[in-house]
DNA sequence: TGTAATGTCTCTAGTTACTAGAGGTTCAAG
DNA sequence: CTTGAACCTCTAGTAACTAGAGACATTACA
């Protein structure tokens, strides 16, 4: 049994974020000292390491909220966690997809510009100001 | 001299997020009919496109006022300007990299599960358990 | 055993960039 | 001149936390 700041050092979540992922459900209510203390163990500690992998993957805390609710059916089809990652698979490639072209005008805007002009000929200011320059929309 | 309604149409700002940027001092307080609406010119318009396509690159609010403060100061020297443009290309290009290394995860997860087996086998959810199974950190 | 430092508790409020809704007023078309 | 759409302000809600206040618990060390 331990701490809620020993969990914390362990999977690198924040206390409070802790705090506010029982409060959220996320995490069931966590065994308390006589002093009120949280108190954790394998258990509560590979939940919340399933629940960050799941956030550092880019899952909503309601996305997350329904994979542990499959987790706790275990008799139901595993579909609708695969629809759950898919989803979130189309939605990183689209992520993916906007940012190269960002990258690429913020690109070309940064070299632009020496650096050293005033800024009234500034270059990454007059792109920013005429969408027209950009090679695409977005 | 048009409406808010107007500028909404033409900028695809929409009505309430212009009455936000107001307050938060993006955009310069209107001018007002007697019956106290709002009402733009070409000078509202320009900046609120220079404004949308600026978040639309994913600057942040905060660096659009510097952005702003910058035009307003033609004196200045535009290195700061530039200096702005680069943090956001930097970041940009961490998110990418970071987005990608996700995919490849998503992918991996996606396709380990055929869709049909009960959840207490689900590769979706063995892999979000197991952070083990992933080929680099994230 | 005492005490001091560190950790933890709850609660409220702040963050970013909006969005939604209530309740009331103004404008433009016919 | 009426009607309906557009506009006004204000408050509150969203996601996913983060920060701070003030009080209590635990742990380490003398």
């Amino acid at each position: 049994m331990f701490s809620i700041g020993e969990l914390s050092k362990r999977t690198k979540v924040k206390v409070p974020t802790i705090r506010y992922y029982e409060e959220m459900g996320l995490l069931a209510e966590a065994e308390r000292t006589s002093g009120n203390q949280r108190r954790y163990d394998k258990d509560g500690l590979e939940r919340l390491s399933f629940i960050r992998h799941a956030r550092d993957l880019g899952f909503s805390i309601e996305a997350i909220s329904s994979l542990i609710e499959l987790q706790d059916h275990p008799d139901r089809s595993c579909e609708a966690a695969t629809d759950i990652a898919v989803s979130q698979l189309a939605d990183v490639r689209q992520k993916i997809k906007r940012l190269k072209l960002l990258e690429k005008e913020l690109t070309r805007i940064s070299k632009g510009c020496d650096g050293h002009s005033v800024s009234e000929d500034c270059y990454v200011l007059a792109s920013l100001a005429d969408h027209g320059l950009c090679e695409r929309d977005h």
